[in-house]
DNA sequence: ATCCTAAAACGAAATCATTTCTATTTAGGA
DNA sequence: TCCTAAATAGAAATGATTTCGTTTTAGGAT
């Protein structure tokens, strides 16, 4: 993985600085998604000194690089996910144990392109992202009275 | 106007109080989306008093009864936006202008359904936005060297 | 291997949008 | 007209996120 993730940074155009590569690899050891305190409390041990600033910032650059995936989030705080996944796609989030998975195909270019041209502009990006709760989650739901 | 929007309030069940109305009105008035402190910057001289909390309050318990909309917005601060339509549905929004206008259909349902099936979880509900720039923005955006 | 430079990290401090809290006021049904 | 739950004030707190000036470092060039 070490490996994987370095060659992932050098393929963004990032260096591949020991902190950086810390903390893509703390989100890729999560089950769900993370958010920057939490990353930063996994691993402040591992460095004699780590700034939480410094993973706010990674984050921020590896998210905009594509690397890692915003989630969008009830609470409005910030949160990550480390999503294997290249192809441009979405996804299912549960609000209850954060597990993200992808949804199939994003079938939006279609509505994209209608959109620009009825509306006579540009579309520039979208946001589809189902919340939810996932099967164990439900039923963890549903069993409890 | 007054009247409709008093109704929409007794609807879903809110106090038709001066303060919520003229709130509601402000963001009726407005050709985009807008801040609570921007609502409350055009109101406060129309009152001795108003707060900002206040404003910050209306607004977000009218997007919980769903007689306005959030925007999802880049920079994470909160914007509202009044939509007439009542049917579910979402939006294209103008970075530049601020602009808001409905997209057609909304055909996440079927997505919704497949994924509940599929993950073997409950889908709650979805964010769908496409964000860009609107005719007009993207002509001054295009024509400016 | 050593240098050099732009990039990255530090962390204390600032920011500032948003929320909380308690006391006071008010809408609107009885 | 009363009554009560809902709404408002507003000062203060909150706390996640960002800024800033300085120091360190990765990694290509020599």
């Amino acid at each position: 993985m070490e490996q994987g993730h370095a060659r992932a940074l050098k393929e963004a155009g990032m260096k591949a600085t020991p902190k950086r590569l810390a903390i893509l690899e703390a989100l890729y050891a999560e089950s769900g998604y993370a958010s920057p305190e939490e990353l930063w409390k996994r691993l402040r041990d591992r460095f004699d000194r780590l700034g939480l600033p410094t993973v706010y910032r990674n984050l921020e650059e590896l998210a905009a690089s594509g690397v890692i995936t915003k989630v969008i989030h009830p609470n409005r705080q910030l949160y990550y996910f480390f999503c294997p996944n290249r192809e441009h796609h979405h996804h299912f989030v549960c609000l209850s144990c954060r597990k993200v998975e992808d949804l199939p195909a994003c079938g939006l270019s279609a509505l994209e392109q209608e959109v620009s041209r009825s509306i006579g502009g540009k579309v520039l990006s979208h946001i589809l992202q189902l919340n939810g709760l996932c099967g164990v989650c439900a039923a963890a739901a549903g069993g409890t009275p």
